[in-house]
DNA sequence: GCGACTTAGTGTAAAAATTACACTAAGTTC
DNA sequence: GAACTTAGTGTAATTTTTACACTAAGTCGC
């Protein structure tokens, strides 16, 4: 038995909830025209590495970032896992062992997209941020993942007040408030919103405004206890 | 590297929330004459295995039941798991593969006291039910492990409002409060207890009531919707 | 039978949190 | 200056939470 860390590492741009996806390298075989596997990052834990290590890896080989916020959520042990004849093909061009049966920790990261400096890895192709609400068919047991990952995602945020990490490090209400909606899946009424904010007692108000933007300037606000890892 | 479940397993008897624990069966040397080990009840998941059901396997071994509440809360792989010499000999005795890794995925479980019965199982001496609160040092990192099991026991009791296995079918509400009380650590008002588990209507009044008892006799309350697995 | 004892069962009021709702302020653009 | 857009704000009703005391109804012992 292998063990493996996949991370869903999600990102935000304002607009909508991203989760960051590669595409899976391909075997050289020109002869195979096919549209490239996406899936999570993730890879082997190594012998001495913890699970915390390695997803701190995963992350720092794709991202450059470390430090940065990570949880693990789940692990994922079915036996099925690897039911599709791609998955199994990818698994004999790319494994070692490839009929050895892998079980996963799962593991969620929240990063800032403009701190996202993407890096050649050993592990992945091309990167793409991806709407979560628009996931497509990943490989192995991924969109399970993904969809337990945003279940935790809500549940801490609501519960843990987390999510500033997805933000610019000076934000407005608007942006926050627009996170919470985005990520809850539901409309939240602004005055209740920012009153219940102010009153977590987690943002402070910065002195300064936004500029250069189509209606009133916002006041800036940043996270008043910096979360690091 | 070996994958094992361990089974953080919750009993109430009314006055105390306890947990099981087992003695590590030890080597036939009667030369050694040493306190048996405490731990957690666990085994290596086998080949074609789920966690759920390796879960379900270790605690129908010991247990004899089944279809009972159960659930994955962590991933323990810290690399240092096994720092202490008297872990590092038991595993030499009692492995195959002694010197192999093995991480964990921790499960807990909650039962009814009185439906326990003791069985022989494959990994298992005696067995003991021990004040959760008065927890002997175990073997491996078992102590971390019974310790997030409670905490994730607190949180889910408040949040999803379980706890009903822990209970004879028929129950006072006074032993619930009880129950939450020993769980939390901490006291209640009986006024405001009352009525909020009314109001999370869980549970419905029967036409009994307690007898035999020095006191006012109370109600009898069941749970409405019993949870099976 | 009565008193002692023990827990069962109960409601109110104040404070806090939640829910629902509309209008003026302050920028940019034309 | 008008049009347009989002920023910022408070009130009232409802619900939930918090804090608090006394009578009811059994068993036991004398």
């Amino acid at each position: 038995m292998d063990i493996s860390v996949d991370c869903v590492i999600f990102g935000f741009d304002e607009q909508q909830l991203k989760v960051l996806l590669i595409e899976q390298k391909h075997p050289d075989q020109p002869s195979r025209s096919f549209k490239p596997q996406m899936a999570l990052p993730g890879d082997l834990v190594k012998d001495q590495e913890s699970f915390d290590d390695a997803a701190a890896r995963v992350l720092m080989e794709l991202t450059s970032l470390k430090g940065i916020y990570l949880k693990q959520f789940y692990a994922f042990g079915n036996p099925d896992r690897v039911r599709d004849l791609k998955d199994r093909e990818w698994l004999r061009s790319f494994r070692k062992n490839p009929e050895r049966r892998v079980v996963t920790i799962g593991y969620y990261s929240l990063i800032k997209m403009d701190d996202f400096k993407p890096k050649p890895s050993s592990f992945a192709g091309r990167v793409h941020w991806v709407d979560v609400y628009k996931v497509p068919e990943l490989a192995f047991d991924h969109n399970e993942i993904v969809d337990r990952a945003l279940a935790i995602l809500r549940h801490e945020l609501m519960a843990d007040h987390i999510g500033f990490e997805l933000l610019p490090e000076k934000f407005t209400l608007s942006q926050l408030q627009r996170l919470y909606e985005i990520i809850l899946d539901k409309k939240l009424d602004k005055r209740n919103f920012r009153k219940n904010i102010l009153r977590t007692d987690t943002v402070k108000a910065l002195e300064e405004k936004q500029t250069g933007v189509l209606h009133k300037p916002a006041q800036l606000f940043s996270v008043k206890n910096p979360r690091t890892s």
